[in-house]
RNA sequence: CGGGGAUUGGCCUAGUGGUAAGGCGCAGCGUUCGGGACGCUGAGAUCGGGAGUUCGAAUCUCCCAUCCCCGACCA
């Protein structure tokens, strides 16, 4: 039997282990014995290209709304922490930290660590901290302002339990930063930014997100609030996308971040941060694959086309791979896909599967068949269905196909989160939901922190977050009775 | 840091005291090629490390190391 083909079957993406799925099907990450950093991945060509896509149009959605690039050090002094009280808290307790600057040969031949450092250095888990270290000298006036600034970086958080891409101890990321004279903006730049996040996962990656506050024990370490978007995963449990936090004057103060207004007036700037990581491939993978690999929407597919050539006699070979040439011409001028021609001297169901597995969206097969009868097979990823198109009729149906895959895959994904998410109005009901099938549960909580917790002690389940759709409605918090108008998820998480 | 489990060619696994076996993959040749081809040939492991028991250890004992899973922490 072949074992590459068993290896598939049994790690599906419902299985537990998506470690390991990752590892045998994506051919993009090597995490744990296969890293040569425990906790660090090595991302293949393959999944790179996937991060250089999301980047490519996250970006421009970010300067379309005035946003420019920058980049600021690795390396954050100590005491830059030290200087906004929760946010060392929530920080300390995961950093790497650099406190010596060279390497001294010893007698044993081993290299030791000297020259320790006066000051430490931390190596960034986000980089409020510095940014607005810079922010301070950059913004003096009403007129700097709004400051609107993103970098493209690698953090890292060196968390206990790593996970490929969805915990990682280093990941790529991008990280926004802005300030503001009111409240009333950043607030609103909070909103507008998870606005672009939304967009960009249901529009661009196909995954349905809801949009929410987190709640207070759930939120960003010195945030005056934490807007985000939580996904579902195929095995129901939630995964947070993207978070944007209204900073409120938190970093202004300590950071001394002023300006003079129209009136004269020294004033502290209003400040939000957001971000999106390289864990958002997970939640692509996580949500879209199936028992034979990835599925990748075709608007942030390195590739969308894939032809397969297939011959049996060498004539046969030369005519089969001129028309593949001419097809991805035409593919690449008029419809702007990437397309790949695999013309491996291998058979055809070997390429099928490798192709498959990569997640490319669209097969397209041509063969001494196609040849006389002037047409190609297109085969989609997502459904597997295999259609006949003329060659006539190639370029529409090609931009219609991969138009349906784009969307069939949302419309999937979406009625999968329905159908996995339950609203209850018991403390018994939620218990065993999450026990047994999972997914999401909306229920009322009252919005104190014990019930929250009360929860996460039995169940393991955390509230994901409180939708910004809210009904109108008073009803009882499911766990201590009180009163309240408040819907919130709740669910097991990554 | 707590609780489980694992470690045998590049990968997966068999082997429970007698001197390492098979599959995948890899290389070569030939036949194949519209859903993971087959035949023949070949390369590749002192069985995680160390100590001990024994005539003899992948196998038994002790120590160590590493990794995985569950939990605490978390984008």
């Amino acid at each position: 039997m072949n074992k590459t083909k068993e290896n598939i079957n049994s790690i599906t993406p419902r299985s537990k282990d998506y470690s390991k799925w990752y590892l045998d099907v994506i051919d993009a990450a090597e995490l744990a014995e296969n890293s040569p950093v425990r906790g660090c991945m090595v991302i293949k060509p393959n999944g790179y290209a996937i991060w250089e896509n999301i980047q490519k149009v996250l970006d421009n959605m970010f300067k379309l709304r005035g946003v420019k690039n920058a980049y600021f050090p690795l390396f954050i002094p100590k005491s830059f922490f030290e200087k906004e009280a929760e946010h060392v808290e929530g920080f300390a307790k995961e950093c790497a930290i650099v406190t010596h600057h060279r390497l001294n040969l010893n007698k044993e031949r081993k290299l030791v660590p000297a020259g320790l450092m006066e000051e430490p250095l931390v190596v960034r888990p986000t980089s409020e901290t510095i940014i607005y270290s810079m922010y301070a000298k950059w913004i003096h006036s009403f007129r700097d302002l709004p400051m609107l600034i993103n970098q493209w970086a690698n953090v890292v958080r060196w968390e206990l339990r790593p996970r490929p891409f969805l915990r990682t101890t280093e990941f790529l990321w991008q990280e926004g930063h802005t300030a503001h004279s009111t409240k009333e903006e950043a607030d609103e730049t909070t909103l507008q930014m998870l606005e672009v996040y939304r967009d960009f996962a249901e529009d661009y990656l196909a995954i349905p997100v809801i949009k929410g506050i987190k709640s207070e024990s759930e939120k960003f370490a010195g945030a005056a609030y934490t807007a985000c978007i939580e996904a579902m995963m195929q095995d129901g449990k939630a995964l947070q996308v993207a978070t944007s936090h209204m900073l409120g004057q938190n970093f202004a103060k300590p950071f001394k971040v002023k300006f003079t207004d129209e009136n004269g007036n020294e004033q502290y700037v209003w400040q939000t941060s957001w971000g999106m990581s390289t864990r958002i491939i997970g939640a692509l993978i996580m949500t879209h694959s199936d028992d034979k690999g990835l599925i990748i929407p075709p608007k942030i597919a390195p590739m969308s086309v894939v032809i397969i050539p297939i011959w049996s006699k060498d004539h046969d070979k030369k005519d089969v791979i001129s028309k593949a040439n001419n097809i991805a011409t035409k593919i690449i001028a008029e419809i702007g896909q990437v397309v790949h021609i695999d013309e491996r001297d291998e058979r055809p169901g070997s390429k099928f599967y490798d192709w498959e597995k990569k997640g490319i969206p669209l097969r397209i097969e041509i063969g001494p068949r196609d040849i006389i009868n002037n047409t190609i097979v297109a085969v989609r990823r997502d459904t597997g269905s295999k259609i006949e198109v003329s060659l006539t009729n190639l370029v529409p149906k090609i931009k219609e196909l991969l138009n349906s895959i784009q969307s069939d895959l949302y419309k999937r994904a979406f009625q999968y989160r329905e159908k996995m998410t339950q609203e209850v109005d018991s403390y018994k009901a939620i218990k065993n939901i999450l026990a047994d099938k999972g997914g999401f549960v909306i229920a009322y909580w009252c919005g104190d922190q014990k019930c929250e917790s009360k929860v996460k002690k039995e169940t393991t389940a955390t509230i994901r977050c409180i939708p910004f759709e809210q009904k109108q409605e008073k009803r009882k918090c499911i766990i201590c009775g009180k009163e309240t108008s408040t819907r919130v998820i709740f669910a097991k998480a990554y």
